[in-house]
DNA sequence: AAGACAGACAACCGCGACCGG
DNA sequence: ACCGGTCGCGGTTGTCTGTCT
């Protein structure tokens, strides 16, 4: 394994920081900023390499750093944004002031193995509190290698757009795990799948989606996406109880996976499309009981290929709805309510 | 008390994106 | 357009510490 060209020298140190090394770093970068990296540690005089000092820097010298344990109102945060943006931690860190990604990530990761060693049992409890236990797709899907691919965000997603997302959907009050009726679909709500297999709408009626957009979610996201100013946005993912079907998501990703990026998991569409539908970020407790009812082969193999997926840097038109009905891949939709 | 184990945290590594020459 | 340097990100590994047996 190589190192990065700035770590070549021989003499660079590695492992843990001294704190003659953190003074040393803290003093310089206090009077002189950092500007360059690369050129931190000699002007600093430390034998590391300017990688490894903006990451101490970043992850653990910065003044503005919160430590200490997560708050509730934190975790939550974290829960639902990874629902959304997947594994992007510096993008969930920057909404959580004084966080680092990596900090998030390894509390993530640890909560992940803890839920790897311990599943949760098999009532639709599991989705009851989001302290206790992260939406049931979080792990399973992390576990699958899945975890990046729930959003409803393209990975060219507006910066604002979503921060008016979390900043909208944060300030619904939590449902999970109420015994009261999941909260009502906002009638507009743009983002939702929905099961080709009970609910065929034949594309050529998406010539004119406004006269569908009440009775078809499909339609609103479609309406909704091809008229900005009426654009809305969906609700927290928390918000979302068992039965409300859910959730749009741009699965852009998935072909990012598949096309070069490496590190994740591969997959055929089908298991995408099932790995997101069990595992993703839209999977609520009624997934995850149909996946338990289903068994997991199953619902790999049937249930999958009832999701309709299509390309995110597709024009979303209703003129190539058509086609993408029968060939595409990449977002998915359900009915909402069909696998209560 | 000592070893085993698990969790938390720090740091490293490889890769892609970006930018300037 | 190409290339090299740099930065930032996410995945992974290593180390420390607390708890359990």
């Amino acid at each position: 394994m190589g190192h990065h060209s700035c770590c070549n020298q021989q003499k660079v140190k590695r492992g843990l920081w001294s704190p003659e090394e953190d003074e040393k770093l803290i003093r310089y970068i206090t009077t002189h900023g950092y500007g360059c990296w690369s050129e931190v540690p000699e002007k600093a005089g430390l034998q590391r390499c300017g990688k490894s000092c903006r990451l101490r820097w970043i992850n653990y010298l910065r003044p503005d750093i919160r430590r200490g344990r997560f708050t509730a109102e934190e975790e939550k945060l974290i829960i639902s944004l990874h629902a959304i943006v997947g594994n992007r931690w510096a993008h969930i860190a920057s909404h959580l002031p004084g966080r680092t990604d990596n900090e998030i990530k390894n509390y993530w990761n640890s909560w992940i193995k803890k839920k790897i060693r311990k599943p949760v049992s098999t009532t639709g409890s599991s989705v009851t509190t989001t302290t206790a236990s992260p939406p049931c797709s979080t792990a399973a899907s992390d576990a699958a290698g899945l975890g990046h691919l729930q959003t409803p965000f393209s990975a060219a997603a507006d910066q604002h757009q979503l921060d008016t997302f979390i900043s909208q959907s944060l300030a619904l009050p939590p449902k999970l795990g109420q015994e009261s009726p999941p909260a009502p679909l906002p009638p507009h709500c743009p983002f939702f799948m929905f099961d080709t297999s009970v609910s065929v709408s034949p594309p050529s009626s998406l010539t004119s989606p406004s006269a569908h957009q009440l009775q078809h979610p499909f339609l609103t996201f479609t309406a909704a996406s091809m008229d900005a100013p009426a654009y809305q946005l969906p609700p927290l993912v928390d918000s979302i109880g068992i039965g409300m079907g859910m959730v749009a998501m741009d699965c852009g990703l998935v072909e990012e996976s598949r096309g070069h990026d490496h590190r994740h998991h591969e997959g055929t569409n089908g298991q995408a499309a099932a790995g997101m539908a069990n595992g993703g970020g839209c999977c609520f407790g009624q997934q995850q009981q149909e996946e338990e009812a289903l068994g997991q082969d199953q619902w790999d193999d049937e249930s999958a290929q009832h999701l309709l997926m299509w390309d995110d840097d597709q024009e979303l038109t209703a003129s190539n709805l058509e086609a993408m009905e029968s060939t595409a891949h990449s977002l998915l939709f359900m009915e909402p309510n069909d696998h209560a």
